[in-house]
RNA sequence: GGGGGUGUAGCUCAGUUGGUUAGAGCGAUCGCCUGUCACGCGAUAGGUCGAGGGUUCGAGUCCCUUCACUCCCGCCA
């Protein structure tokens, strides 16, 4: 029997009527009536109601206890009156009679409270996250975290996969985020790279023969945090199988994504079977290439509507003509909504940097009319072709916008959140999975024009890779492949180009020389040419799969020991100066601004 | 790097048009209270109104600068 307790806080019920047990935990809450204690006593497993009156000498120093003071207990289990049963605890049949306790840790004046449900201010969370860790949501998020890591494991071993682990300490390569560099002691003036995933490593695990690998992996980049995007560090569940082609991972992570999905969630799953949306479909169709697929709206393009001679809007027949293209949204039965809907969502748009939206609204008195300020440079005809090419009804309304393709679809993206959650569209109960496949090879740099990767290097363009024509870059597709749910990009895959002379030609349409590549690649080029099997993957982030599982919108939610948005752990005071001596010993000198 | 929001007691917040001594709830301390489960009642302590500067007879409130936190853009193959 453990020297400080005979039971948790979560299990003691009728059962144990009339036991004498012990109990230790923190001090959650105390109800004082003077003559009569009640104290709520807390631990991992849940909360357990003590008693003691006046009548046991010890009752006032009991009562002066502060909350989250350390104790432990012993006492007899006594059952509850009927009506002072609680309902809501698991132990509220019953309550432990004090005899007697013992303190076993002190506590300073809290500088937040444990017991309560409101929200607090970042900083001090996170600078007593030993504290706020205390607190019963978030305590409940961390647990089903390591539930969900501890399924996914169990599930991937089930599959077959082994799960292997790869350096921390590895190269710096050229592509993709910024590195978080280590200097090398006993190479002076060389660097270590945090991997930022352990793509190579992976992939080199295949060439080694071991078929089917997972791994719960760490990965860095040195970039900005969001919401959804833990400065620093995040986890993903990286997986690679050998001979596969696309579908046999889809087949892999789909049953994996039903199953966990299913076990930790009561919501709804909008397809059992996941959508497989084109890249390009999605870029039109949704603007974006992660799209929230419980949100009914859809775009399309309208272009061809503004070369027409009936169509008298000038400022978009300007920009059309000058290669702009205009893009619409379609809303069902919304004539009848108030001038000001409408005027909102313009004005919306003009925060968020764009011109604005452009509306009408179709209706019908003997002949179609637009409704709306732009409504009357349109004919009926062209309304019409308008309602063929949008899908559009009588009573629905067209919002547009015209410009460059990207800033099109960059607003209309935005906007079909905007106005989707302006009409509660969106059913918050539902999870909506969907791929994103035919990703292409290479676009074009914004900055510099020049051609560069879009996604991964090391994908395997589609097509007859023994003849592929590589003259226009620009057209080829990849076995590139995106999981996206509720709007959330989960993860990012690929069936890896294992050809080095394929490679070799992709590197170079991108602008990396033969020598380059051999040298910032050398560990993966190196290997393909010494016999590797075709294979792909896949990387499923997990901190994103608990927020959706937990139903959070900040990834600090369900993260432990999660860094500020500045990427400083306000707790353990990183990252922090360090001694002359040991920068000496790394050869590194700071330099002066 | 850029834009928005926030910053008042240990914590969560209120504070009107610029006007006398800056308030409430929780927490802390003290007292009363034997069936609460956000127990109740009374009292006390607790403030560089994020910081600096300015306007004004007078600034928590208006202006400028700056810092911190946060959300977004850039960035994240």
């Amino acid at each position: 029997m453990s020297k400080y307790r005979t039971h948790n806080c979560g299990e003691l019920s009728l059962k144990n009527k009339n036991e004498t047990i012990k109990l230790s935990g923190w001090i959650n809450k105390k109800r004082d009536h003077g003559n009569l204690l009640f104290l709520d006593l807390r631990d991992h497993y849940g909360l357990t109601q003590c008693v003691i009156d006046k009548s046991n000498t010890i009752f006032k120093n009991v009562e002066k206890l502060p909350l989250e003071t350390v104790i432990q207990i012993e006492g007899k289990v006594l059952e509850r009156d009927t009506d002072t049963v609680n309902k809501i605890l698991k132990t509220g049949e019953i309550e432990v009679v004090i005899q007697k306790y013992k303190v076993l840790a002190d506590t300073k004046e809290l500088p937040l409270p444990i017991f309560s449900d409101q929200e607090y201010a970042e900083e001090i969370r996170l600078k007593y996250r030993f504290l706020d860790l205390r607190r019963n949501k978030i305590h409940s998020n961390i647990v089903l975290r390591s539930k969900i890591i501890s399924f996914i494991r169990s599930e991937m071993q089930k599959y077959g996969f082994l799960e292997y682990q790869t350096p921390i300490l590895t190269s710096s390569s050229p592509e993709g985020a910024r590195d978080f560099l280590v200097p090398s002691r006993l190479n002076p003036g060389k660097f270590y790279a945090l991997p930022q995933a352990p793509q190579q490593f992976k992939q080199l695990i295949m060439v080694s023969g071991f078929d089917k690998y997972f791994q719960i992996a760490p990965c860095f980049r040195d970039e900005d945090a969001r919401a959804d995007r833990s400065p620093g560090e995040f986890y993903q569940l990286d997986i690679e199988m050998s001979f596969v082609e696309q579908e046999d991972v889809f087949k892999i992570v789909e049953g994996l994504f039903l199953n966990l999905f299913k076990k930790f969630s009561s919501k709804k799953l909008l397809h059992e079977k996941f959508p497989r949306i084109p890249y390009d479909e999605a870029m039109l169709k949704y603007g974006s290439d992660k799209p929230d697929l419980r949100n009914p709206l859809i775009i399309s393009d309208i272009t061809q509507i503004f070369k027409r001679e009936d169509v008298n809007f000038e400022i978009f027949k300007n920009l059309v003509s000058n290669g702009s293209i205009v893009r619409s949204i379609l809303t069902k039965n919304t004539s009848e909504k108030p001038r000001s809907f409408f005027d909102g969502i313009d004005k919306w748009a003009k925060e968020e940097g764009s011109s604005g939206l452009a509306y009408f609204s179709i209706e019908n008195s003997n002949k179609l009319t637009a409704k709306g300020p732009v409504g009357k440079f349109f004919s009926e005809e062209c309304l019409k072709e308008i309602m063929k090419l949008t899908n559009a009804e009588v009573g629905d309304t067209i919002f547009m916008s015209c410009g460059k393709k990207i800033d099109v679809e960059k607003l209309l993206s935005n906007a079909r959140n905007k106005i989707a959650s302006e009409l509660s569209l969106i059913d918050e109960n539902i999870f909506s999975f969907c791929w994103v496949v035919d990703y292409p090879i290479f676009e074009i740099d914004e900055i510099t024009k020049k051609i560069k990767f879009s996604h991964n290097p090391f994908s395997m363009p589609q097509g007859d890779i023994d003849n592929l024509d590589l003259s226009d870059p620009l057209k080829l597709k990849a076995f590139q492949y995106d999981i996206v749910c509720n709007g959330i990009e989960l993860s990012s895959g690929a069936i890896r180009n294992h050809k080095p002379d394929l490679m070799y030609k992709l590197f170079n349409i991108a602008g990396y020389s033969r020598e380059t590549v051999n040298e910032k690649f050398s560990g993966m080029i190196n290997a393909l040419s010494y016999g590797a099997p075709p294979h792909g993957g896949i990387a499923p982030g997990i901190d994103r799969i608990v927020m959706l599982l937990a139903d959070e919108k900040n990834i600090r939610e369900v993260t432990m020991f999660p860094m500020n948005q500045n990427a400083q752990d306000l707790m353990m005071n990183a990252p922090s100066d360090v001694d002359d001596n040991q920068l000496k010993e790394l050869n590194i000198s700071k330099r002066k601004k």
